[in-house]
DNA sequence: CAGAAAATAATGTGATCACATTATATTGAT
DNA sequence: ATCAATATAATGTGATCACATTATTTTCTG
């Protein structure tokens, strides 16, 4: 029997949208794998092996590793390896304060532009948060928290900052999904509620807050990165 | 006579150092150029028409190009047109906002590592800024007032956030140059003085002044976007 | 049996080609 | 002459191959 190379690593499988090219559709899925934390870190990606996977040629995944090399949700090594990188503490810290400095500032600004049908989406998006949390779909949870927080400062329509934030998203990955596996028992307060009357009485300094406490209100649940990497043992 | 189809653009040309990878060569070429200002805004960007210019097989520059654009340097149009992205005035103005908003964060949680060699380091760079200045050297400019500041703030060791700042440079880098062609009258105080007084000092609150100020200072000197895409027009 | 050296396998990069899609130039109609 | 329709050229994407470099396995030596 021959042994599969990359074989080891399973992937939540998306389907192809039609019209969607093939190099998007692998950088999409990575990304969303890579963001549930289903990849974990250390474990070394290489092109043909994905490739073979995901029954691709090796060009379109070439492209995507690059891209999410480019947005440091994978780091390429000097020796040819390409690995989800580890985390430590200071790292850890330097992102979270990372997330609320732009986060806030994002939020402030799209605080204008923000219509009534903007805060109804919002507001769907928030109840689809909760069906998630309650059948405890960690999956679908982490995607709609990200969903709300990426349409609120997209209202922006002069936003640079997004795809700042989404690297910084990108480079947490791994572990926000740790951070959602306890989230029942986190969310007593809804900051998202919070954070739509904050829009409601176009309160800036309130959305801020809102903004702010959702983070950490995740941040919380993380106790050290000891704690994670032994997360990621047990689970492998 | 054949009219050749990107042969329109000039680029400034930079050696290939031995060891260096086609694709980082290309990459760099690109970026400092862009950073520059020598490629203006609106005019497209082919990968068959580079890597003619450039006299290297497409594959490289395809994989430059697919990164300017992850990094925002370039965008890509749903038309297969790559362009250096068109400026705006609020655009201008939140990517400014956006500057300030990380590089002074970057800067005070980079002062409890810098040391006195470091100090003596960005002395050693300003100097080469001033010269630079004295002899009206644009490019050198430019991209030693980068080095300063990407220096200072990667005394952290833990940073994240200067592959944001530089992403936050590359867009706002054809428009940059014009701050610089106007920076003799401009820089009757030198910020970067004032900055490596305040690390002297271990003064955090002092550090986030000077840097905050340097780059006020830069913008001050751009008027208006449209007084930006008219000096383009001269120079095209 | 353990460690070093050699051989083999695997990987990323660069190059070239085919193809579908889109832009540009040419032609035709009114 | 002007605008639409067609034809031609150019472009990005995906696939495959060659090659140099690096990992990994195997073999050799003590």
């Amino acid at each position: 029997m021959k042994k599969k190379k990359s074989a080891g690593l399973e992937l939540l499988m998306l389907e192809k949208a039609a019209g969607l090219k093939t190099n998007q559709w692998v950088y999409q899925l990575l990304r969303t794998n890579l963001l549930c934390g289903k990849i974990a870190p250390g474990i070394p990606l290489t092109i043909r092996g994905l490739a073979e996977v995901l029954d691709v040629s090796p060009m379109p995944v070439r492209e995507a590793l690059h891209r999410l090399a480019c947005e440091g949700a994978v780091e390429a090594k000097t020796n040819r390896r390409v690995i989800v990188p580890l985390m430590t503490a200071q790292k850890f810290s330097e992102l979270c304060e990372l997330r609320i400095l732009l986060e806030t500032h994002a939020a402030e600004s799209a605080l204008p532009y923000v219509r009534d049908r903007d805060i109804s989406n919002l507001e769907r998006i928030d109840t689809s948060i909760n069906d998630a949390v309650q059948r405890g779909d960690v999956e679908a949870t982490s995607l709609l928290n990200q969903d709300f927080h990426r349409y609120l400062y997209s209202a922006n329509p002069f936003q640079i900052v997004v795809p700042l934030v989404e690297s910084i998203w990108l480079q947490l990955g791994p572990f926000s999904r740790i951070a959602i596996d306890k989230l029942e028992k986190i969310y007593i307060v809804d900051r998202h509620v919070e954070a739509i009357e904050a829009l409601k009485q176009q309160n800036g300094f309130a959305l801020r807050r809102a903004i702010e406490a959702d983070i950490r209100d995740g941040i919380a649940s993380i106790k050290t990165v000891e704690g994670i990497h032994n997360y990621y043992k047990g689970v492998a």
